[in-house]
DNA sequence: CGTGTGTGGTAG
DNA sequence: ATCGCTACCACACACG
């Protein structure tokens, strides 16, 4: 049953509301229409005759990013006669899908589908017809057994229920069922979409809305999932409901119950308690499925309507629940007659009623000077009420009552933590402990905020929305595996999985952490719930990818690295996740051509842990063409390097016989940790050898032959290098030892290590060699970076990034620092490492020395440097380090 | 003492 | 059967 006044708001929306609105809601409007509009854009006035109309019997959903863009597919489709939407109804019969990949919600979704690469697009226009979709099915890229989904029913094949033989299709059936991960990539989505849309909001309408005036509405369907999937079910609306996986009618199931309804939580049922336990308290109980499509449609109408009323800000909390900044819409009601509670009344019984028209849903509401009030209000208003908290009488009653537990951040630990050490219950408890009596309880920054939120403090600001910081994925359920070889498997689909949630958002990370949840010794070998994790022991591993990266095998190749080094039974897996942090934006590192010394640093716990393994790292994965490119003296090292890798092994173990690496999958493992591009070449210099690609030869042999098929020159300079004097290496190594890789050299010396190294060495390939190399290559570029630095540099510039990390620096240095920065780069574009710095120093300089007109001033002079420079690169950095400042000056800032 | 890493907590 | 996710913060501790 689907919401039934959707199409009355959609038409407010171009009514009075719309110029009322604080808020610009062109970027808005455009997601809306992507994410939930019913409406479909046929480009009629787009058709061009003179074009074959080969996509005239085609409707088109085009779904996330394309190459080329969705714009412009929708252009081609559009003028040769197709229909081409952004946005599914789930009534428009679609006729082709086309995407680059799918998310597995969405591979479920569209299981039965035509799902076809945007190059079928491009190329049936190129060919005047439309082509067979075969070549261009999307299927095939996601897994092997995907194909057959195709051409065979769809229940013919059972799910696997657990992990280990068919990963690709496990992975895929547990997050199109897990309630859980559909939470947090709602969140996720929102706060992204949301994230671009306070930007505008930020830089226009910085000051107008006061914190001291600021109202707060909190909003939250009531019990979200149960009352959503019970609109397909009336009949059952008066009985006691959950929604649950569970399919059974009877029996002690070990299924969670996601959500129940008000009735079922009379006798005791609540969230999270699992079906079995439920049933003994009400075997009446009604189970009702997900509905994961419902649940969406229903919270856009929320958002929907949130931003046609006109809010100042919009904080999604989750797909059924947000934080919006009402202060404009209440006080334009005040006058004689309405009080600002009036109003605030007034603004939460309407948001009621509209949402219930259109979802047939209630909806709870909180509001409050801050978002702590409001979250108390909302707790006292829920089920299907609202309750506004506004004079500060109440205020102080209702805090002072809240139990501590139902406060945000207070959760289970936090509150026993406190109930037993300070004894207390509420919020007026905890009001006779003094602020450093709170934060040696609770540690110091959580006492502060506690401290605070017993004088009804909160600092939380729904305007801003950080930047994703980290992107990952775990599964903690039906992990069962007999061998290392299904573990293996798991990862290789696991991190296919990672890198295309990466691929999804249009980012890159350089840091890999992995997660294992292992049995623990007390835990029985099965656990109570139904293929669960049971209670486990948790060990994470981290480690640098050494370049900003996506892809899967190369992902793959440092987490079984670290599954490996972590040496569990298979058996005794319970869980696997993994994580990805130090992102940035693909767009904005494509260009940066990875220039990041950062990434360099192999801190002196990786040293440790990779120890040993350091020689064999790297020497095998030098393809030929790579080699050659290298300057001689690197070429040498590297030699050298192999010689000593051999010389040592040989005195103890083979690589074989390594407790880490698996005899049988060693060679694989090397390529697979080899770059995309580097891969790629020595493929090809393989097979062009006749030689098969997946078993590359052993070390030695790749040592000789590409040696031998060097070019005559380069060997000869090889050897001549191979054969200078002991000595001569030694004192380069000592030099190597004497300089140090760290930021402070970053900035002087990459400008200057890339000219020694020429056009010919790409970065990637830089950063995969030694580092001992790495840091020798620089030392020979020695006398030409002092050079450089009589000549292209200003004076006193190091010292300048040395005081920069050092925050002691006057206005004029940070505005030199700038001026140098640019000039070193202005043309290839900022370096990230960089920007990283000035944009720690900038939030410092407001954050603890309170100096905001030094930072905005260097901003501004940034940007002054930089006008009519054409490299996009240059403003993207300019807008972020804007928005830095903006955030940490509290938005009073404007550009 | 600043920095990085592993662990734990919280939210929905 | 059953789908116990995930981003982010804070903290303790180790390191040199």
């Amino acid at each position: 049953m689907a919401p039934p006044k959707i199409s009355d708001w959609t038409k407010a929306k171009n009514g009075t509301n719309a110029n009322k609105s604080p808020l610009k809601f062109d970027d808005f409007g455009i997601y809306m229409r992507h994410k939930q509009s019913k409406l479909v854009e046929i480009c009629k006035d787009k058709v061009d005759n003179a074009l074959p109309q080969i996509f005239k019997d085609c409707i088109c959903y085009i779904n996330g990013y394309t190459s080329p863009d969705p714009r412009e597919l929708a252009e081609i489709i559009s003028s040769r006669g197709g229909v081409s939407i952004q946005f599914l109804n789930g009534k428009t019969a679609v006729t082709h899908i086309i995407a680059t990949q799918l998310t597995p919600r969405k591979m479920e979704e569209f299981r039965k589908c035509k799902v076809v690469k945007p190059q079928w697009v491009v190329d049936s226009a190129a060919a005047g017809k439309l082509l067979p979709i075969f070549d261009y099915s999307i299927i095939d890229l996601a897994g092997n057994n995907m194909t057959l989904k195709l051409t065979k029913p769809v229940q013919m094949k059972q799910p696997p229920h657990k992990a280990g033989q068919d990963s690709d299709n496990f992975i895929l059936q547990f997050y199109a069922k897990s309630r859980l991960h559909h939470l947090s990539t709602w969140k996720s989505e929102l706060k992204h979409h949301f994230q671009s849309h306070v930007t505008e909001y930020m830089t226009q309408k910085a000051s107008s809305s006061q914190k001291d005036r600021q109202i707060i509405a909190h909003i939250d369907f009531d019990c979200f999932f149960a009352s959503v999937s019970l609109l397909k079910f009336p009949h059952l609306a008066q009985k006691p409901v959950c929604v649950t996986n569970s399919t059974s009618t009877t029996g002690n199931s070990s299924a969670d119950i996601a959500s129940c309804n008000y009735i079922a939580r009379e006798y005791g049922i609540t969230n999270g308690m699992w079906l079995g336990k439920a049933r003994q308290l009400c075997p009446d109980l009604q189970c009702l499925s997900y509905d994961f499509e419902a649940y969406e449609t229903a919270s856009k109408a929320l958002y929907d309507y949130i931003l046609n009323i006109g809010v100042d800000a919009v904080l999604p909390v989750s797909v059924d629940e947000v934080l919006v900044d009402i202060s404009s819409l209440c006080y334009a009601r005040v006058n004689g007659e309405v009080s600002l509670a009036d109003a605030a009344h007034q603004v939460a019984q309407e948001m009621r009623q509209h949402i219930f028209e259109s979802t047939r849903c209630t909806i709870s509401v909180g509001i409050g000077p801050n978002v702590l009030c409001a979250k108390v209000a909302l707790r006292r208003a829920k089920p299907d009420g609202y309750v506004v908290l506004l004079d500060s009488a109440s205020i102080d009653q209702e805090l002072g009552a809240c139990s501590l537990k139902s406060l945000p951040r207070i959760g289970p630990s936090l509150s026993a933590k406190l109930s037993q050490n300070l004894n207390a219950h509420t919020l007026s408890d905890l009001r006779a402990y003094t602020l450093e009596q709170l934060q040696k309880c609770v540690g110091s920054r959580t006492g502060e905020v506690l401290f605070k939120y017993c004088r009804n403090e909160d600092d939380t600001d729904i305007r801003i929305i950080p930047d994703r910081k980290s992107v990952s994925a775990d599964i903690s359920w039906g992990i069962r595996f007999n061998s290392l070889q299904e573990t293996e498997n798991f990862m290789r689909s696991f991190t296919k999985e990672i890198s295309r949630r990466l691929k999804e958002i249009n980012m890159k990370g350089s840091f890999l952490t992995v997660k294992l949840l292992i049995r623990a010794k007390d835990a029985p070998i099965e656990s109570a719930k139904h293929l669960g994790s049971g209670k486990c022991d948790s060990i994470t591993r981290s480690t640098p990818l050494y370049m900003y990266t996506d892809e899967p095998d190369y992902i793959f190749s440092y987490a079984w690295k670290e599954v490996l080094a972590v040496n569990a039974p298979p058996e005794e897996l319970r869980g696997i996740g993994l994580q990805i942090t130090k992102l940035v934006h693909q767009d904005y590192e494509d260009k940066q051509q990875r220039l990041n010394f950062a990434l360099l640093e192999e801190k002196g716990k990786n040293n440790k842990r990779k120890s040993g393994s350091d020689d064999c790292d790297i020497p095998s994965q030098i393809d030929l063409a790579v080699l050659s490119q290298l300057p001689p003296s690197l070429q040498e090292e590297i030699r050298k390097r192999i010689r000593l890798g051999k010389v040592v092994d040989a005195g103890h173990k083979e690589i074989e016989d390594s407790p880490i690496q698996v005899p049988s999958q060693i060679d694989p493992l090397v390529v697979a940790q080899l770059p995309h591009e580097i891969r790629k070449a020595i493929e090809k210099d393989i097979a062009t050898r006749g030689e098969k690609c997946d078993v590359l030869p052993r070390l030695s042999q790749v040592d000789q032959e590409v040696f031998d098929a060097l070019p005559e020159h380069i060997r000869q300079e090889i050897m001549n290098e191979y054969d200078r004097e002991e000595k001569e290496v030694e004192n380069e190594k000592e030099m190597a030892a004497d300089t140090e890789i760290n930021d402070e050299v970053t900035l002087s010396q990459w400008t200057i290590l890339k000219e020694g190294l020429g056009e010919n060495i790409s970065w990637e390939i830089f950063i995969t060699l030694p580092k001992s190399v790495q840091v020798q290559t620089i030392c020979e570029h020695h006398e030409l970076k002092k050079r450089h630095k009589a000549v292209g540099q200003k004076p006193g510039m190091r010292d300048t990034f040395a005081k920069l990390k050092g925050m002691r620096m006057n206005e004029d240095d940070f505005d030199n620092f700038l001026s140098g920065w640019v000039e070193a780069r202005k043309d290839i574009g900022p370096d990230y490492e960089t920007e990283k710095v000035i944009g720690k120093y900038i939030s410092d300089l407001i954050d603890i020395e309170g100096n905001r007109s030094t930072a905005i001033n260097g901003v501004k002079w940034l940007d002054i440097l930089l006008k009519g420079c054409g490299n996009q690169l240059w403003h993207t950095t300019i807008k972020r380090l804007q928005r830095t400042v903006i955030d940490k000056t509290g938005c009073e800032v404007i550009f």
